[in-house]
DNA sequence: TGCCAGGCCCTCTTTAGGGCCTT
């Protein structure tokens, strides 16, 4: 006879025990699913950017920098003779600058050292279809499955270069994961804090913070697209068996991220995306 | 003219407010 496969609903037995930091999160029936069946992530691409303004502004992107890093250099950290972590062995770099259509509102431009003036006079072309060939070979490159990592990635990187593509109607490889460092550090802390809620007062979370407490030194280059991937590679190499662990239960799969706001469609420039 | 992020977390909380974090 027919056996009815019926579909359990996740019971808390489903629910991770390990690693802790999931401990507090709200599950939702959407990503069970992708958590029990997403595989070990082989590559890491790191990647930040630098935009013309906040969510609100409805930005766009001026600056994107990605470091490739396979897990093995993060599973395997190298030291100095001193005992400082050294960057892990990045296998590909990219970082490419794009003069964007939408203003910089003053402080973006300020904090970045960005405007239109200047990337205009510079005869910068904007986010177009060479830009979206450039990111899907460099992702082609890497031994997947990917999984991508921003710090606060959730609510600013992955929405806004989704909105990038969506507005040339093109997306990231299917199959892309992503990881965002900030709810990952902060659940992280979390579970440790009771043992040591009284050593620090309250703790910034923001990548320079972040940077600063663990290697006790001034991030360089901030608030460029390629110096935050860097300070964002060494945040995550202080952390990175914990980290690791966080992916399997806390990476989203891209194809949830939801775009940041709407964008008006814009004719295709810098040639067809076919490959 | 009036609009102007938003999800998460903490707390003097849950009938709420405010700060963080990203540019």
């Amino acid at each position: 006879g027919l056996i009815w496969m019926s579909p359990r609903p996740p019971s808390s037995e489903d629910w991770p025990k390990e690693p802790e930091c999931l401990a507090r999160r709200k599950w939702s029936l959407a990503a069970f699913p992708a958590m029990a069946e997403l595989p070990t992530c082989e590559t890491f691409v790191f990647l930040d950017l630098e935009a013309t303004g906040l969510p609100n502004a409805h930005p766009e992107i001026a600056e994107i920098s990605l470091f490739a890093i396979h897990r093995f250099s993060l599973e395997h950290p190298e030291r100095d003779e001193s005992g400082t972590l050294q960057l892990p062995r990045v296998l590909d770099k990219l970082t490419l600058c794009m003069c964007p259509e939408q203003n910089f509102t003053p402080k973006a431009s300020e904090i970045t050292g960005l405007s239109n003036q200047n990337l205009a006079d510079n005869h910068k072309a904007g986010f177009n279809g060479a830009v979206i060939r450039a990111l899907r070979e460099f992702l082609k490159r890497q031994k997947s499955p990917i999984c991508l990592v921003a710090h606060n990635g959730f609510d600013y990187d992955f929405p806004l270069l989704r909105t990038e593509l969506q507005r040339l109607g093109a997306d990231l490889p299917g199959g892309t994961v992503c990881l965002d460092t900030l709810p990952a550090l902060r659940g992280l802390d979390k579970v440790h804090h009771h043992s040591t809620r009284a050593s620090h007062g309250k703790k910034s979370y923001s990548l320079g913070n972040l940077y600063r407490r663990y290697f006790d030194d001034e991030p360089q280059a901030a608030h460029s697209a390629e110096g935050d991937v860097y300070a964002l590679v060494m945040v995550f190499l202080h952390r990175a068996q914990e980290l690791l662990q966080c992916v399997q239960t806390e990476a989203q799969n891209w194809d949830e991220i939801q775009p940041m706001y709407t964008p008006r469609k814009r004719r295709l420039s810098g040639g067809s995306l076919d490959a």
